[in-house]
RNA sequence: GCGGAAGUGGCGGAAUUUGGUAGACGCGCUGGACUUAGGAUCCAGUGGAGCAAUCCGUGGGGGUUCGAGUCCCCCCUUUCGCACCA
């Protein structure tokens, strides 16, 4: 296995062998005695903070998968320092949560033990890899001094009165009494026993993230984000503009109340035939007859059972009347009021209009119980008494019919008069909604920052005293969620009974922890002010460093990190603690690496451990396989045989250096080459084509060893920084090798000439009839005349034009195309 | 269902801004050199058919154009998000 090649090169004996083990080992002490990779923060000139989403520090190590990620924000790191930039690029570690807390129980270890030995084996593989991490200003989410402003923040918020508590539904798996995140539950069973999984109401903590919708949507606008991110986001946020009505009916007992519900088609009102509340909506019991009862409550308790995941994943529409009766507003019409989980509690107002006619899922609904279908806008070529076939949803073309006053109205011009008519009698008004809910912070669970709120019986909800943070969280041998649907911290009464903060009387600490999107929703503002024991974040280092200049990671955190990080940012911006409201001023999201046409998971047993590949090809040519297998925004297919290709290059590198000369002048058309070769590398890595330049410097390489001729130094000395992103270790190695002083990366991106770049002949490319038929080498700026002149001149070409050329299409510097 | 992305040799993938040489670069493969040996290195070749001239080729079918992988229309497939969002 040994591919030290060129040790017994017969070509060339005297020549030392590249030995990427050995020179990674020293320049990885070297830069560790000289502090190459840390940044002086405060004497920065110009700061460029490039960051990459930190990592969750699993048990089985580093994948390789972690690596393509952080090698791609290192290699962009590495290019803006060579840029000239002083470049921060730290790195940490995401190790709370649920993920760290099953593993845990299921090898029985406690977390606390756990998570510092993951951490370090993390640590020694990242090290090895070569990446330009400032290691001073590392942190972990689970460190006091870091958690301690995770709940910092929280009390922001609880300030700010954006923290709210409410019951809320949670998954819970009656076999194991538990309560499950959303991705332990499969199909709409427990992940562990396979017992199906119920909906449980439980008082949890909120932010109120909705309120923050518009100005989330907006921003989008202004940011350099990936196209692909920023939709997501879009998506996530989801602006509905419409109306909500109000549909006016009589309670069992006779006396008057209204249904509100929020429509985006207000012009199809003439078309609402019944109405429809969520099981769950607070009106149900009251619009109940007394015979209809019986059935209301089986199926309101049917549903109940269900979880969250059936119930969004089910199709077949279900659902009861109510006995009760409404008012259409516009056709005074009375319509019947039913109950269904098709209709959601958690939007809009938790209850619909039923428009069959151009509603894909009321016009199930109407078919399944026979309810009346009414055509209320029609196509182009159809008219009011066209049946329906399905419902008919194109607004583009539509025209109401059937709709009193409104017929002939288009469905947009109709939206705004009929919003307008039933405004008058107060029972319609715009609205704007927004899909987002407000975010879940609570977690009835062990592993994660307590929630730093006191309950006391005379004072009620109580923040703990800022003075007296981190509250921390107890070393507890059984941490194992349990039947009581709390916190294993609830069972520790020498840890929740504590002093009220406000009277002294005995009082009880939120026993519930917060979710781990809050830890990495400020992280990014944590980094520059470690060792900054006393503030979350130092006010001078905060005003240079921030915002990030460049965020890199995976897009599965296209909504939710993403999305939550922008929140919280505005949010301490608008308290007046931050001079920025937007985080990452550029975001990329890379690509993801399968292997044998299989995304790498546990279960597939493709899992790559990059620790074996490092040590056999070395992490330089490891790092530059990963990034030349694929666009490194789209990711690609890992294949064990082709990282021999990348330490191939390298080795020629190498030995092209060992070989070099410095005598006489360097060949003319290999320095064209060089140039072209910078600017082609240059560009490609700011826009992170990295396999493309990759690809480049191959190519380059080509050249510069055609014929088995001894390069040049100066054409081969420019390569050097040019690799060294990539590759930075033999970088190094090589620009001692040469005489360089200090860091490679201290030294300049090479400087590209365009006068040398510049061909003063080109193959214009001669086409008949579009097709080509030669190449002909001829002066960069000939004209029309001399080349078609030139071109006829080719027997292959005069062959196929035979007559006089009908037309010329002529484009300068590139190709000539005769239509004959 | 909605939204996004993508279909190019045996394989991974190139072809940027503006339609202009399809297959860069790498793997693999074939032949050769050096060698006791080659799974090392170096050299040459490598989309398909054909002795050749040449013809055919970017998921399929139409179209626009002097010229289409690239633009337009229809269809097929894969893949990733969200998923009864009113």
């Amino acid at each position: 296995m040994d591919n030290s090649a060129t040790r017994d090169d017969p070509f060339s004996p005297s020549v030392i062998a590249y030995d990427p083990q050995a020179i990674e080992r020293k320049w990885q002490r070297i830069w560790q005695e000289r502090g190459t990779n840390n940044t002086d923060l405060h004497r920065a000139q110009r700061p460029y903070y490039a960051l990459m989403m930190f990592p969750y520090p699993s048990a089985e190590g580093l994948h390789v998968g972690n690596l393509f990620a952080f090698t791609g924000n290192d290699i962009h790191g590495r290019f803006q320092r060579l840029m000239g930039h002083n470049v921060f690029e730290p790195l940490g570690y995401d190790a709370f949560g649920i993920h760290s807390e099953n593993y845990a129980l299921k090898v029985g270890q406690h977390p606390m033990d756990l998570i510092p030995r993951n951490i370090a084996n993390f640590r020694r593989q990242l090290e090895r890899s070569g990446l330009m991490v400032d290691w001073r200003h590392t942190l972990s989410t689970t460190e006091p001094n870091y958690y301690k402003w995770t709940q910092w923040l929280f009390l922001q918020l609880f300030k700010q009165g954006l923290a709210y508590k409410k019951q809320a539904a949670v998954n819970w798996c009656p076999k194991d009494k538990t309560v499950l995140a959303n991705e332990q539950v499969v199909g709409g069973h427990c992940e562990r026993c396979g017992t199906p999984v119920e909906q449980r109401l439980l008082e949890q903590w909120f932010f109120r993230i909705s309120d923050y919708a518009p100005r989330l949507l907006e921003n989008l606008e202004h940011i350099d984000w990936s196209d692909t991110t920023k939709t997501a986001q879009r998506n996530w946020i989801g602006r509905s503009e419409g109306a909500e009505i109000s549909f006016a009916t009589k309670d069992v007992s006779g006396a008057g109340c209204e249904i509100r519900v929020f429509t985006t088609r207000p012009d199809t009102i003439y078309g609402a035939t019944y109405m429809v509340l969520a099981p769950e909506h607070p009106l149900v019991n009251q619009l109940t007859a007394a015979g209809e009862k019986k059935k209301v409550d089986a199926y309101r308790d049917k549903t109940k059972k269900q979880d969250i995941i059936t119930r969004k994943t089910s199709t077949e529409k279900t659902g009861v009347f109510t006995g009760s009766y409404a008012i259409n507003p516009a056709t005074e019409k009375e319509i019947p009021i039913w109950i269904s989980d098709y209709v959601l509690m958690e939007y809009g107002t938790g209850a619909i209009m039923g428009v069959p006619g151009h509603d894909a899922r009321d016009f199930e609904f109407a078919t399944k119980f026979e309810l009346p279908i009414v055509r209320v806008v029609c196509g182009e070529n159809e008219s009011a008494s066209t049946p329906l076939q399905e419902a008919f949803v194109d607004c583009e073309t539509g025209t109401l019919v059937n709709s009193g006053l409104f017929d002939g109205y288009k469905v947009e011009a109709a939206k705004k008069a009929i919003v307008d008519l039933l405004a008058k009698s107060g029972s319609a008004k715009p609205i704007v909604h927004y899909r987002l809910h407000d975010w879940c912070i609570s977690r009835q669970r062990y592993w994660g920052p307590p929630i730093p709120i006191i309950y006391c019986d005379s004072c009620g909800t109580v923040p703990v005293p800022e003075k007296d943070l981190p509250v921390v969280l107890p070393f507890i041998e059984d941490f194992k969620p349990d039947d009581s649907g709390v916190s294993p911290l609830a069972r520790h009464e020498e840890w929740y009974r504590v002093a009220c903060p406000k009277c002294g009387k005995t009082a009880r600490r939120e026993t519930d922890v917060s979710d781990t999107f809050l830890d990495s929703a400020w992280y990014f503002l944590r980094y520059p002010s470690v060792g900054h024991d006393d503030v979350p974040f130092e006010k001078t280092i905060t005003k240079k460093w921030l915002p990030v200049n460049s965020y890199i990671g995976g897009n599965e955190h296209a909504v939710l990190h993403l999305l939550y990080s922008r929140f919280i940012t505005m949010v301490l911006h608008d308290a007046g603690l931050l001079d920025f409201e937007e985080p990452y001023t550029r975001f990329r999201a890379h690509g993801h690496i399968i292997r044998e046409g299989a995304k790498m998971s546990k279960t597939q047993g493709n899992i790559v451990n990059p620790d074996e590949y490092i040590e056999h090809w070395g992490a330089d040519a490891f790092r530059t396989y990963l990034m030349f297998l694929g666009p490194y925004e789209q990711g690609g297919d890992f294949r064990d045989q082709s990282i021999s290709g990348t330490r191939r290059f390298l080795d020629r590198l190498f030995a092209s250096v060992q070989s070099m000369s410095s005598d006489g002048a360097p060949e003319q058309a290999v320095m064209r080459k060089l140039h072209q070769t910078i600017r082609k590398v240059g560009e490609d890595v700011s826009r992170l084509s990295y396999n493309t330049a990759i690809a480049a410097m191959m190519e380059y390489m080509n050249a510069l060893r055609k014929g088995e001729r001894t390069p040049h130094r100066e054409e081969i000395a420019p390569l050097i920084p040019l690799v060294a992103p990539f590759a930075p270790h033999i970088a190094e190695e090589l620009w001692e090798q040469t005489g360089g002083t200090g860091s490679v990366f201290d030294s300049a991106w090479p400087r590209f000439d365009p006068a040398l770049a510049a061909e003063d002949s080109i193959e214009l490319v001669v086409q008949v009839n579009g097709k080509v038929r030669s190449k002909i080498s001829v002066p960069r700026d000939i004209s029309e005349e001399a080349a078609v002149a030139a071109a006829l001149a080719d027997p292959t070409v005069s062959r196929f034009v035979g007559g006089t050329p009908k037309k010329i299409v002529f484009v300068p510097g590139r190709l000539l195309n005769i239509v004959a």
